[in-house]
DNA sequence: AACTATACGGAGGCTGCCTCCGGATAGCAA
DNA sequence: TTGCTATCCGGAGGCAGCCTCCGTATAGTT
């Protein structure tokens, strides 16, 4: 049969420079988007990317392709961040430095998710849904690290911290909103150490 | 002085032409925006309200201030609207009346707000206090009304229902959500009417 | 009827969008 | 290593929309 000496082409790996320039161009997109939202030139990506316009375009057909690509990444890339931090700090910093790297993903990042809800609401469920998945993965594994070594309490819901940070970045624009927010998070990382079982 | 002599052009009347020409922009542009979104082509705006592209741009000229000024239009329209009920309608049903047709223009005009503060979050504060106080007097007219027809109950904050109908609309992205809507206002309605004095 | 401040229209220059296809190259087989 | 080809790249080119600028038209006034 025809499907079995050629199989479905969409799942087959990026060849190597395929998977470079992809990259490249998802870390020159965020960005481009941070600086001028999502009406960045894309013609100016590419050639932040060193990458010709074709290129962008065979891999992000449409600019709501490549935004909703670029958030995921950076969504990944913070959530990512979690494991590295705990591998060099304790957990109850570890968790506060993850907290503080999400506030300033979202202060850089405002608007990407704003700009895929305005262009198609409901076309988006997978991304949010993955997202949020993502997200309390990380600040589990967080927490739950904090908890067993005793640092901060384990009675707490991840996503609660989640949407605790989201409110933080509410402020995030009034000047002076970035001294306001680690403040914040300090007070709710007080919090959680509060009640923690060593004391 | 020069001052006398040379007040300052900006509260001057516009020449009738040009009042014309604004106010058929306006339409345009809500109908534009309803219809493709805040990215619609402006030169078509032109083009509808059969007006050269230069008379838009010296009327709006960023996107923003035509997108700002057709939100604007929209509510004023909205809460215009409601003498015309009152006078037509007794009391209760022009409420009801009403609050569908905020639902109606949420589910058209969805995006615009949206879009105000995606471009520009802290520039739009006073149309935002100016939409707020428009709504609320809006709905409180009718409700006084109704209250005082002894129609529905008096004791109702306008601004919780008009609160409560923007929850209403966040089901808009679903097919058949009109219906659902209907039924969600005049279940409020309901709420409304008992407890009113005459019962 | 004449005058002028005000407003109009749309050509034109420019930027960005997106497609298309000739040329380059990664990966593989011999 | 060499050669082969499926895969990928680049950017020219056609087109749409943005915005400005200035010659022309007209509302309102005297």
């Amino acid at each position: 049969m025809a499907t079995a000496t050629t199989p479905d082409p969409t799942d087959r790996a990026l060849r190597a420079d395929a998977q470079r320039n992809r990259a490249l161009l998802l870390e020159c997109a965020g960005q481009a988007f941070a600086e001028h939202g999502t009406t960045a030139s894309l013609e100016d990506v590419a050639k932040r990317a060193g990458v010709g316009i074709g290129t962008l375009y065979r891999h992000f057909p449409t600019r709501d392709s490549l935004i909703e690509a670029a958030y995921r990444h950076g969504v990944e890339q913070l959530c990512d961040g979690a494991d590295q931090l705990l591998a060099t700090l304790p957990p109850d910093d570890a968790l506060e430095a993850w907290m503080l790297d999400f506030v300033a993903y979202v202060a850089t990042k405002r608007g990407l998710a704003g700009a895929l809800k305005l262009s198609a609401p409901d076309t988006h469920a997978e991304l949010f849904a993955y997202v949020h998945e993502r997200l309390r993965a990380a600040i589990g594994s967080l927490i739950d690290a904090g908890a067993a070594a005793g640092k901060i309490r384990g009675d707490v819901d991840g996503f609660d911290l989640i949407r605790a940070l989201g409110g933080i970045c509410m402020v995030s624009d009034q000047p002076g909103w970035q001294d306001q927010a680690r403040r914040l998070v300090s007070l709710l990382l007080d919090g959680l150490r509060y009640g923690a079982p060593t004391i």
